[in-house]
DNA sequence: CTTAGCACTCTCAGGGGTAGAGTGCTAAAG
DNA sequence: CTTTAGCACTCTACCCCTGAGAGTGCTAAG
């Protein structure tokens, strides 16, 4: 992350009380008020400070006679700070993971999880399955249903299971889905879903592949299998309603406008997986700050997420909320949802 | 529904032309703007017309000097006109069909119903897959995972397909699976799944069955697998960001906190299904307005809503949006999306 | 029953005018 | 060189007032 090396000591900790304050209360924060928390100086130093604070960017003004409001650069100093203090302390409550472990299926766990660290967070909360490209085919089922459909099973490592039913062109007999299931099976098992499909495809262009009638019908049912499978993952996400507590406050940023751009982002939910493509590291936490997101449009909000991961898949958990949020509370939320599901997708292997 | 003879024919003409323009403009109606709507008669005799209406409860002045606003009674003999008028006319658009066919699970396209209702209506609009009381069994398979889970998956009749990880508390032999789901189809397709779970846990307290090994824990499986299976109907619902169009608007009513109260119900959706129990009608459209809800929160919000059904099971589709909405838009909505589920289920029998 | 005329009521937008909060600056003190 | 007290200055938020405009209800005549 960022450094920030040129603030001195002092003026680093008053920054941090005055985002803190700021993050709590709303308002902004005057020097008078920061006089009153135990620096030993008075106002007018403080007053002092805060101008150097706004000329390198921590802090500004919303008008000549207000308090001090901190820019995402302030957010940014104090989000590292606090994530450099605090070494990772954060555990899921025992409630909580009772909750998780209710569920019957890995999509079940999800939802579940996104209302919890909504509900950790009191911001919207959100939690991605593993996209195709990370999950590994763990076996593959065909089940004959009447008028000549097909439902096709397909088990990813890691127990996430998906369905779907397809329209079988031709006919089979009883023991061929049987055969060529155990077929694919055995030539895909343990590559990932995108891989198979071009594995797939590839091999039916091989003109070999013709003379074999029973593989090249395996084939062509696991290509319309495979289709458009997964290829999105699976987002879910909880907590909108938690969004207009914030709106109503003291917040003048957060207009109508800025929450539709939110509200929207929620339900084409591709939006949400392309920006955690783009930030999202692979180890610890990720934080967007307002004007540090490339989309102009989400100028206003901050991205708290992390990734979490069984071994052999890598899906993500976090919250989303105003540039104005209990950021601490956010961490934690995110860090011990991400330990939870890690521990419950390695406990189901 | 409510009828409403005792009102001359004039004067329910004059409400019809005051609720709609009411709700296109959102702004009170005044006389003198009626009077130019070619009703042949001045702006003083439709004072004295809209006096009349006032006291029998169909419109209302928000002050002394402003025109008039229908109330909920105004909506319901303006609705109730509509639907009288118009003999069902709306037709699924053919786009609108293709992007439906393109689903590959019966959820996909119900997510996708609910995308097209909300579109289509300018509202919230929302997909209800029939509860586990109304579909019936079309036959259920186990297939083993690794580390002694099993997964099952339950086929619903019209294509209603759902699966579940459960725990295999015992070790099963290779075919013993087969047989189990075999007995278990025989035994139970064709009943609602509530009634299976019923009939299953009463099996299982019969004293003779214990003595058929295989079959009781044939019983066992299937009682773990039902346990929770479908109790709560899945909902879809799409379209909240069109919702905040409305709240910048010149409606006084909708507030952030109605909005709150929806949010969360959008979120919770075990209320909407509730809601739907209540009111809904098995043929045609149903429409709730404003104060005709038991729920006080959900007082300045109408619910347009229509079964649709494929032979075998019910379930729903509608809009939700705030009292002063675009009915007749709404109400074409909704009829050409349950015309268009019905013919896509009838299709996949 | 309809309509013109008129007095009446209420809202809404705009215009001072003031209290209060908070700052920046200056000059003195440590 | 830093801190602090004092003070003038600026800007906002709120309140009160006013006038214009919209729309009504009522009355009396057609």
């Amino acid at each position: 992350m960022t450094r920030h090396p040129e603030l001195p000591e002092r003026d680093r900790r008053i920054l941090g009380v005055l985002v803190q304050a700021y993050i709590e209360q709303g308002e902004p924060v005057s020097s008078l008020w920061l006089a009153g928390r135990g620096f030993g100086v008075s106002s007018a130093t403080l007053r002092n400070v805060m101008a150097r604070l706004e000329e390198q960017g921590y802090v500004r003004q919303p008008h000549t006679s207000a308090g001090r409001v901190p820019t995402d650069q302030g957010y940014r100093l104090y989000v590292d700070q606090l994530l450099a203090e605090r070494r990772s302390s954060a555990r899921p409550t025992p409630q909580m993971e009772a909750r998780l472990r209710r569920a019957g299926t890995v999509g079940d766990m999800l939802s579940h999880v996104s209302q919890e660290v909504a509900r950790a967070s009191h911001q919207v909360g959100f939690a991605i399955a593993p996209a195709a490209e990370m999950t590994t085919l763990e076996r593959l089922d065909f089940v004959p249903l009447d008028g000549g459909k097909l439902l096709v099973i397909v088990v990813a490592a890691g127990g996430h299971v998906s369905h779907k039913v397809v329209n079988a062109s031709e006919e089979y007999a009883p023991g061929e889905l049987q055969q060529a299931a155990n077929y694919l099976n055995q030539e895909f098992k343990g590559r990932s879903l995108l891989d198979v499909r071009r594995a797939v495809l590839d091999r039916l262009q091989e003109e070999r592949t013709l003379y074999d009638v029973l593989m090249a019908r395996a084939l062509r049912l696991a290509s319309t299998t495979f289709e458009d499978i997964d290829v999105a993952p699976t987002v879910f996400i909880q907590g909108t309603s938690l969004m207009l507590d914030d709106v109503g406050g003291e917040d003048p940023e957060l207009t109508l406008s800025t929450l539709r751009t939110l509200l929207k982002m929620i339900e084409e939910k591709t939006r949400l997986v392309k920006l955690l493509d783009d930030y999202i590291s692979t180890d610890g936490i990720t934080i967007v700050i307002g004007s540090e997101h490339h989309a102009p449009d989400l100028q206003h909000f901050s991205l708290v997420a992390s990734t979490y991961s069984d071994g052999h898949n890598t899906g993500a958990v976090g919250v989303i909320g105003p540039t104005r949020m209990r950021y601490s509370r956010a961490i934690n939320a995110v860090e011990s949802l991400s330990k939870a599901i890690t521990r419950m997708v390695k406990a189901n292997p």
